[in-house]
RNA sequence: GGAGGGGUUCCCGAGCGGUCAAAGGGAGCAGACUGUAAAUCUGCCGGCCAUGCCUUCGAAGGUUCGAAUCCUUCCCCCUCCA
């Protein structure tokens, strides 16, 4: 096994906090494989780049000869979404969970080694507990305790509601790492409480307590929020290459190296290299399209890595159309009792959410019929005509009217 | 259970009988500039069969020529007391 120095540099790399780092140590030096665990929502089975900071660090465990559990909290996900905003989430039946639960698996094992990890799901334990049992479990946290909380006490100070169950979800989390016996636990930032409260049940049930780890939450491309889907600011490791890699370019360069550090699987003493290379001049361009095709290649592969670059570039500097466009063919004899305007077929295939939205674009110049720009918001098109239609810079789609 | 405060367009937040599709900010979108950067600047920012029409200010009724603004009932949130 590594040496520990070397592996808490490993481990450590682009953390927001390890605590405590001297039992970290003390758990490496015994040599044998800790029990990593980190928990995950069934509820959200499409993986975006920020969900994959925490599955990065799971992989280097595991190259470090860790065991990593791999848990999934579907007895949370039955009760429904604990940090809800102001929206309760519905509760999510077995089936779907089930589901969720697979389709989690097929993506996350493109970073980590099924063969090292162990999945669990926490209804395994918490279906045998019955109510008297949840209330014991209860009694083993004040309520001045969760209200130290970062979030529920600004939401108590605020006025924002607090639902009672709530507050039992950073208890009932704490209780896996009972049940698992875990070592170490990873998370958000915004985890550390709950992974704390894990510490102080495995103290309390008489184990050693966990160590903790937490990742910082990904900015989404806006450089601001975390990354996320209702956002919209996310890159998804099921996208196409071309989306991916566009995505990624488009990231701010101060952005870039936050990025690299969380995601590349490019050893520090890389990306330290390429920081004083672009200090002394070079452009931050082409650190970005090798990150850009790192994580193509990682999620698709090597040529569609290559692909991507090449039809980037086909399309930026020299403003070609892309290749594959979404397509429709529209009846508009059925739909419409005259020819159509172009701004109703916009709104039709999605381009735009509305006629209105359509007709703006059109004044401000940001729609092309066939490359060419429209002045004309009251453009009619024809019918048995095939065009195509460019709203904003991104946005395609080839239309074929009958 | 009692007393008080509050629910406005994606978010925050003004408006408190007509001039309100509703100030201001944020987000978002488009254009310019670029490295599809970032920052900045400009414009837009409810919908539609579109020089007009329709729907929106927690919900439902009502008063009025006219209501986000007044009245009634209801729902929800918060604070203090019990």
């Amino acid at each position: 096994m590594v040496d520990v120095v070397e592996q808490l540099d490993v481990i450590k790399r682009g953390c927001d906090d390890l605590l405590v780092e001297e039992e970290m140590a003390a758990k490496l030096r015994t040599g044998t494989p800790l029990r990593v665990k980190a928990g995950f929502d069934p509820t959200a089975p499409d993986l975006h780049l920020g969900h994959t900071v925490l599955l990065n660090k799971m992989r280097q465990f595991q190259a470090l000869g860790h065991q990593v559990i791999f848990l999934i909290g579907d007895f949370t996900g039955m009760i429904g979404d604990p940090t809800g905003k102001n929206t309760t989430r519905p509760p999510l039946s077995r089936e779907q969970i089930e589901d969720n639960a697979k389709t989690y698996k097929e993506q996350v094992f493109k970073i980590l080694d099924p063969a090292k990890t162990e999945v669990a799901f926490n209804s395994t334990w918490f279906d045998a507990m019955d109510a008297a049992d949840l209330i014991r479990l209860a009694a083993r946290q004040t309520v001045a305790r969760m209200l130290e909380r970062d979030d529920f006490g600004k939401r108590y100070r605020s006025n924002q509601p607090i639902a009672i169950h709530e507050f039992l979800y950073p208890l009932v989390q704490g209780y896996d790492s009972v049940a698992l016996r875990a070592d170490i636990e990873l998370g958000g930032t915004d985890q550390k409480f709950n992974l704390l409260v894990g510490r102080e049940l495995q103290k309390q049930y008489g184990q050693s307590a966990q160590c903790i780890l937490t990742m910082p939450l990904l900015e989404g491309l806006d450089g601001v929020n975390k990354m996320s889907k209702s956002l919209g600011n996310y890159v998804g490791i099921n996208e196409p290459p071309d989306q991916i890699f566009g995505k990624l370019m488009s990231i701010s360069d101060e952005l870039m190296w936050r990025y690299i550090e969380l995601l590349s699987f490019e050893p520090m003493s890389v990306v330290d290299q390429w920081k004083s290379e672009v200090a002394a001049g070079r452009n931050p361009r082409d650190i970005k399209v090798a990150f850009a095709q790192e994580i193509v290649a990682r999620f698709h592969n090597r040529a569609a890595a290559e692909k991507a670059l090449a039809d980037f570039e086909a399309r930026f500097k020299q403003g070609e159309m892309p290749e594959d466009m979404p397509e429709h063919t529209i009846n508009t004899v059925e739909m419409y009792s005259a020819p159509p305007l172009l701004t109703q077929i916009l709104k039709h295939v999605g381009l735009t959410a509305s006629t209105s939205e359509a007709m703006r674009m059109i004044e401000q110049g940001g729609v092309k019929l066939n490359g060419e720009k429209v002045s004309d918001k009251g453009l009619v098109l024809r019918r048995g005509e095939e065009v195509v239609l460019q709203v904003g810079k991104r946005r395609f789609a080839r239309v074929t009217l009958i």
